[in-house]
DNA sequence: CCCCATACTTTGTTTAACAAAGCTTCACTC
DNA sequence: GAGTGAAGCTTTGTTAAACAAAGTATGGGG
């Protein structure tokens, strides 16, 4: 039977799990705007996921100053690549099973 | 790219996602007990994520008397089976991004 | 009649999502 | 270098909901 408690409950919310989905579906890093814009999130709700996942060390930040606007890029680290695929594992098994 | 929208919030609470794929993983109905044994959940927990279920119209629930021990049987109405295998589709398209 | 299990209710605590508004820093313009 | 505006982040407050724990009602077995 599946085991749930494997659902990763930082990653599960709705919010971070898209964000994680954002980050993990390309190689290059994301800016906050890019993020903010394709999830149509607040500023505030987004920074405070963003800062949710780098706490359980899932993503860090990189600030670009200097050229252009300053922006912000965020990407996966290992660590979050990895739960987030043990999250995707725990998907399949449920798909598996649903159907 | 994924709308996440379409990940039906009641559906999605780690509780509820639980209960819906096991009723989904077979046409037998579930009893109650077979449902707490399996999640380990609190019966306060678990009748009040049944009843939101059953509010949304994605199960209905049947109870026997006289014939043993009192039971309640749990199981997806079609309304239920079809939002699930809607939530199902937009975890496809989450595996797929993901990999 | 008593006891226990099943199913359900009620209450209370705790957590967290989310919105809205404000603040700070930086870049560009005049 | 003062003003404007955008980017990123913080703070605050509201609202919703998960979950636990304890209590209630009913039916079954001894």
């Amino acid at each position: 039977m599946i085991d749930f408690s494997k659902l990763d409950k930082t990653i599960h919310e709705k919010g971070r799990l898209s964000i994680m989905t954002l980050l993990a579906s390309r190689v290059e890093p994301w800016p906050f705007q890019d993020l903010k814009s394709e999830l149509e999130m607040s500023d505030g709700n987004l920074i405070t996921h963003l800062r949710t996942l780098a706490t359980a060390g899932f993503l860090d930040s990189e600030r670009l100053t200097g050229d252009g606007r300053p922006q912000t890029l965020y990407r996966l680290t290992s660590a979050g690549r990895k739960a987030f695929e043990a999250y995707l594992a725990v998907l399949e098994q449920i798909l598996d099973l649903g159907k």
